[in-house]
DNA sequence: CCCCACAATGAGAGCGCTCACAAAAGCCTA
DNA sequence: TAGGCTTTTGTGAGCGCTCTCATTGTGGGG
């Protein structure tokens, strides 16, 4: 009993078989005695052999690597996105290399390319990232088959997006739906194409019904909705619903809300954007728009695995987010009953 | 100019020496002419060469890469983890392949387990398994350094905790501080060590102090924490605190309390664990145990690099959790002059 | 001025696999 | 039974790197 790993020769040696025999087993050929292949994967099984992936890799120069580049913050939100696309990739026999990058620099971005292209990474997935860094990694990685979620549609590239233009205008009508006039948006970080579009959105829906906007950027942070809310509150002519480019920021609104004594949803309406698990559980809980990630990550990994087998068509692909409906906004008219 | 990727021997041609003068170049030999060195290093940034991995852990066996093993529903909770431990590891030259698990069979594990074979794996982190699992994971890759993060300590492997029994002493003895007598814990999962560990933290302390335990098992779940708080706020002996064994169980708390018209800290006082980014703003804000988890991620990774160096000593490594008092815990006499 | 030690570089093999091609084994038809 | 198929299996090369061992250059002591 050796304490070596066992090769592809060993197995050929105990099955009786040639190396390449045994290489056809493991890579499904065609053309092979049913009773020949039984025979190899006995021996397979009994030397507890595993193919060298590396061994592999050198010479057919595919990694069975997928890398997945994040920017930093992206990853506190929604991590189902990584859940998902690692465990979609895993069933098709690819591994996920996760790389967030923290700093916005230039350098460092380069940086995490670079590892990549030394793993000779078949695929790459960018989550969230500005069109320049994608460019980069376009430019680096030209044999991965590339796929871009949650930037600005392109024709260089596949992209796969929440249909957040949409998203905007669900939130925003079901807050006109409800008789509210005065609205106002929180956005997000104003140079990220997600906030773009909803906002984009939000101002679609009021200028189809006639209604004046009104927007304050922000981010994605709690901490930016508390202090935006704080301000919002302070003034004299309130809204009487406001709708937040994501749920941290409707957290941090409604911490502002108690904090000046108003009621949500009786004084102010408020709805959110991503459905968080926690969106549910909010005081009170949140109304919002849900992206479904797990379905998203489905949905890029298999695209990935159909850019690797043949040429991407660099089609932009929208999934439609949809409102969920609880107890942070109510009828305007609600109001005046109180 | 060829599209080709360069190889070492391009390298070599081009800077006038031989394969091996590049190799030694790149693996930092000390026999080298500084002016040699500094031709190669010339010719490798003009042919934007980069070694290939494969090739590379063909021959030494080693592969760079440290898989980091998670159970899913883990993924969400502490996704700092991740993050810090892949940034680490990027620094020093290794990159992460993140494998979470969904479900609980014995089969799914084995199949994530044997990817990682696949891979030639040099370490393998394992965050909040269950001891079969790290068992089945040393089995399999005897070579691969293995760090243990958030299990029962052994004398098997190097493991890295928070010091979740002191982390449940803080909790307790802060209530236990502010007066109160009738304190429950509402627990995590039985089977988890972290949870039991905390929860042998409160019982310690309820001891110490004299006074009766009174403890309901759950999960890590909001709405666990939601069902639980509702039973605990129907009966009539109420509690006047409650120790969560996570932040999300708080959350589901406070929601109850809530629904039954009660105040906190006015009526029952709360604390969680974890300090979860949207602890703070809680309605109250809430006090809770906080763990470093980028320090933790850190300290992970030395330990991998160490034990890839000589052989691991097996220690088991607490870091201290650290008490975060905000408005969701109170005196109880304050409930009396309200 | 020769020899030896040591520094600096080169040459060739081989890691474990797949690829292209070659050979053997069946099978059918004439 | 020979000839020509197709199916099934075997052989040798080579992917890009690091390893071991061999070779060349350099300087100082006898």
């Amino acid at each position: 009993m050796s304490t070596k790993k066992a090769n592809i020769y060993d197995v050929a040696d105990l099955a009786g078989v040639s190396h390449q025999t045994v290489s056809r087993v493991l890579n499904n050929h065609p053309s092979l005695k049913p009773e020949t292949r039984a025979k190899v994967e006995q021996a397979i099984a009994k030397l507890e052999y595993r193919p060298n992936q590396a061994a592999r890799q050198l010479v057919t120069s595919q990694s069975q690597l997928i890398g997945l580049l994040v920017s930093g913050t992206e990853l506190y939100g929604p991590s189902g996105i990584l859940k998902s696309i690692e465990s979609e990739a895993r069933t098709s026999g690819y591994s996920v290399i996760t790389i967030s990058v923290l700093s916005r620099s230039r350098e460092s971005w380069m940086d995490a390319i670079g590892q990549l292209r030394g793993l000779n990474i078949d695929g790459v997935i960018t989550v969230a990232l500005p069109r320049e860094v994608i460019d980069e990694v376009k430019a680096a990685l030209p044999d991965a088959a590339l796929v871009v979620v949650a930037t600005e549609p392109s024709k260089d590239f596949d992209v796969i997006n929440i249909d957040d233009l949409n998203g905007g205008l669900l939130a925003t009508n079901h807050l006109i739906g409800q008789g509210h006039t005065k609205i106002l948006h929180i956005s997000g970080p104003v140079n990220q194409y997600e906030s773009q579009m909803r906002k984009l959105g939000y101002e679609r829906a009021m200028k189809k019904a006639g209604l004046k906007t009104q927007v304050l950027d922000g981010d994605w942070s709690i901490s930016t909705g508390l202090e935006l809310g704080e301000k919002i509150f302070s003034s004299k002519d309130l809204p009487t619903a406001i709708f937040c480019s994501n749920d941290h920021l409707s957290l941090g609104v409604i911490k502002a809300a108690s904090h000046k004594g108003l009621r949500i949803p009786e004084d102010i309406s408020l709805i959110g954007f991503d459905d968080i698990p926690e969106a549910e559980y909010f005081l009170p809980s949140l109304t919002t728009v849900k992206q479904d990630f797990i379905e998203l990550g489905e949905i890029v990994i298999a695209k990935v695995l159909s850019n690797l087998k043949e040429k991407s068509k660099n089609e932009t692909l929208f999934m439609q987010p949809k409102l969920i409906v609880r107890n942070s906004t109510t009828q305007l008219t609600a109001k005046k009953r109180k």
